[in-house]
DNA sequence: TTGCCGTATGACAAAACTGTGACAACGATA
DNA sequence: TATCGTTGTCACAGTTTTGTCATACGGCAA
């Protein structure tokens, strides 16, 4: 699994390093920035899984980088939560509007923070996981695991599953054995190129009727049908 | 085929032999330096296609060049990988902002590093690569491997493809016999020169009507009708 | 028109690929 | 500890793809 990053645009460097080591602990990647333009410069170039935006930056207000963060074509989708401190809130509503996910006001308990970024990392992952990965009757679940053949159940192992899924989003392309061993492998793997050949040949066996979505480009690799 | 050039900054000489001969047993050419100054010279005259940088560095440590390396215009958009020590860890966040595309911890597998690199290679030259890979009714997709003349699938074996795809990609410049060999077969490949032919025709064969699209230019080679 | 040289063709055997079944190593679980 | 499911390897067989060769063909210049 990749590490997820969260772009930290703060002025204030004790709530900055606290807001990264935090989110450190909890397993995620951090980019940080003090100034609204030099955010939304990162934010742009590195395109960070949720953005943590203070509302009161210098150089360029926490209102105006969302505005710009929303009108980006690669950058509207991300989830941002506003930081405010008491008294602002009245800018809270202009925030939502402009489209952030969600706000806090300070002094917040970084717990509860924690857990707000949890929910909404995990609303945006799955509803951009989930949005295409079904096709020609096969569709994969990823969050519970789970696998249906024109909405019957298939019962996949680990590696099938991861398989069947980096097939699949990357439907109507070839993927080479290299690329699928690096991808549902794993860098780390030494081994025989041949070994995507059995857990396709196990796939096919367990799709059954569908197994033609997995198509053979001889010489080259594999491809889920378009 | 071109190859591609990696430099390689590092002050560890041991480290920098170990991938350097690495790289070269992978097909690469190498450039190093053990200083950050002078690499960073020599990243902007030489344009290498992917830089590994030590973070700590004498005279100019490697978030510096990296910062300097992403500002030059000639150099913004080369890829850089970061190496860094055990413990420096905190600062590869520094550095992924600063726009490294990854980054390894030493002791690193060398192995991986190889993978790594040929992937970030891959999808910097693809990025660059997709063009408009059709013309006279023939056109080919190359991440899905399909070829298709007048809107009909045609089936073309792994070495017709590439074939096809290296005349379409120079269209209207003749191509010499070695050249394909170099391109297409690759240029350890000693074989007969004759072989292509007996390809062009293969492809003449399966294009069918528009058999016409390649050209034979008598004593040089074969050309795409421009 | 003839002869030369490069190119197209058809045939063929070698080489390369993929699908399969079997199997051992491994780990989790009962 | 015994058992079961999962995984990675391997050897083998059936096909397809590929490289080579011998030969026929065709453009071009003399």
């Amino acid at each position: 699994m990749i590490k997820q990053t969260i772009l930290i645009i703060e002025d204030e460097e004790d709530i900055r390093k606290l807001l990264a080591y935090n989110l450190q602990k909890e397993g995620y990647a951090t980019l940080d920035s003090g100034d609204g333009a030099d955010g939304l410069h990162i934010a742009r170039s590195k395109q960070p899984d949720l953005i943590l935006l203070d509302l009161m930056l210098p150089g360029m207000d926490g209102l105006s980088v969302c505005r710009e963060l929303e009108r980006g074509k690669n950058t509207a989708a991300i989830p941002i939560i506003m930081l405010t401190a008491k008294g602002e809130e009245l800018d809270r509503v202009v925030g939502l509007e402009l489209g952030a996910d969600d706000y806090m006001v300070k002094p917040f308990s970084v717990r509860e923070l924690m857990l707000r970024i949890r929910n909404i990392l995990k609303r945006h992952v799955q509803a951009a996981a989930r949005a295409h990965l079904a096709r020609h009757g096969v569709s994969l679940d990823t969050e519970a695991h789970k696998a249906s053949v024109e909405n019957a159940r298939i019962d996949l192992t680990a590696t099938e599953f991861r398989l069947l899924e980096n097939l699949l989003r990357h439907a109507g392309q070839v993927r080479t054995r290299e690329q699928l061993l690096d991808d549902v492998w794993g860098y780390h793997f030494e081994g025989y190129a041949r070994t995507v050949d059995t857990h396709m040949r196990r796939l096919r066996a367990k799709l059954d009727q569908a197994a033609d979505v997995l198509e053979t480009v001889r010489g080259v690799g594999y491809r889920f049908k378009e």
